[in-house]
DNA sequence: CGTAGTTACGTACACCGTACGTAATGCGCT
DNA sequence: AGCGCATTACGTACGGTGTACGTAACTACG
């Protein structure tokens, strides 16, 4: 009678060690530390139950052992590259703080392309998770604001820059698995564009793309979000 | 020598009509409504080639002489649901148009609870895009400001609202491929956290969930959420 | 010490995206 | 007018996916 359970699970929620049988041979760090090193050499994709259990050196339903559902795999991926968080002596200064949060989720989406994917469809109270949230928490402690308030001001912090680099990323990961290049699928993308704007139906979009010539300024786009979404949120301001 | 191009395409630039051989079946809308009537119905993941063709009524391959990729047909969908995107006059007040087009997004994104996922990797420049875009722009005329700065107004906004809408319908869109229901996995999420919560660990998580006895009022969060955005672009504020 | 529950894992199924080949079709050209 | 050929239609097939199920080896608890 072991069957599946048919009630809902956290996978956080279970045991790594049950009491009885012979001890696992690899921890739940060992499986998402392979399923990470995957998707970063080869893209989401390529994280297939198969090819972790290949990289861990097991068979493919062993690791159904570990992890009921390949969604649970994707929590744990989640959770393994949350730890990367740096956390810091809180300064006093709030928002430098959560500037440099912002900055540290920036990188580590950076470093985890897929990050910005699980993102949106993970539950979001992994244990690593948790420990952050607890650190941006400590860092608001000078804000003089509800928990609410400031459980609002990480959410959506999070949600920028999760966007932001989503966007950055999209043309990257998607030429990962296409015949061409992202610099000649970009070039075919703004062609069009310009076609379209060409015709005249969209006078303010001409002017927009008129207005800056030159390529914009990526780094000071974000910049300015961030300060933007801290003013939101900032009484002295 | 037909043969499948090895050069990037976007699918608003190939014509509806060849010249060449007999008049297609269906036109691009026929499939993309025949698509986004699965996602509604049935979840992103039921919208497969084969299924889409059967809703038409043809066979699966000949969906490839409309659609080179599936993530084309994902584009195709993206852009059939934002022609709903309600196009006003700009009353003149642009913060009231804003906080109205975030609504309209909403309320678009609760009706097609699939569009979120889709959002993070498609490429936002189809026709009914720039439709809306254009038209945010114009509710902007009376914001002094650069149209970059605009831009990326609209471009926050839609962060913030989508991140919103997701976190809002992720349990429920994944409750659709579970054994369980929405509201027991919900109840289980809840109790993990409440255990992690209840070991001191997180003494400021434990003071934002005890701060707010009863539910949290998601319709004042979104609301609050939507001036703060405005307020970091509004040189009034 | 038996036994119940766990780990390991091979096999099998239904489904996926899509490459390829072939037959029918109808526009553009001479 | 009629030939040529690009295009449409679509069946078949391949290599992949997640995972249900059955079986054998193992170990902690009663």
């Amino acid at each position: 009678m072991a069957g599946r359970a048919a009630v809902p699970e956290v996978i956080w929620a279970r045991p790594e060690r049950a009491g009885r049988g012979p001890k696992p041979a690899y921890s739940r760090a060992d499986i998402a530390d392979a399923a990470v090193r995957i998707a970063d050499a080869e893209g989401l994709d390529a994280v297939s139950m198969r090819r972790v259990a290949a990289e861990l050196g097991c068979g493919t339903m062993s690791l159904y052992n570990y992890v009921p559902r390949k969604e649970d795999l994707y929590e744990l991926m989640v959770d393994a590259v949350s730890g990367e968080h740096e956390l810091w002596e809180p300064s006093g200064d709030w928002r430098a703080d959560m500037v440099r949060a912002a900055h540290g989720t920036r990188g580590l989406m950076r470093r985890h392309p897929w990050l910005p994917r699980l993102m949106s469809s993970i539950y979001g109270f992994s244990p690593n998770a948790l420990r952050y949230l607890e650190h941006c928490l400590a860092c608001l402690d000078p804000l003089e604001a509800s928990y609410g308030t400031k459980m609002e001001l990480v959410a959506m912090l999070n949600s920028v820059v999760t966007m932001y680099v989503a966007n950055e990323l999209a043309a990257a990961e998607r030429a990962r698995s296409l015949p061409w290049s992202e610099a000649e699928e970009n070039a075919v993308r703004i062609a069009y564009l310009g076609g379209r704007i060409a015709t005249g139906a969209y006078p303010r979009m001409a002017a927009a793309f008129a207005e800056d010539a030159g390529p914009i300024d990526l780094e000071a786009v974000f910049e300015r979000a961030l300060e933007r979404v801290l003013d939101g949120f900032d009484p002295q301001a």
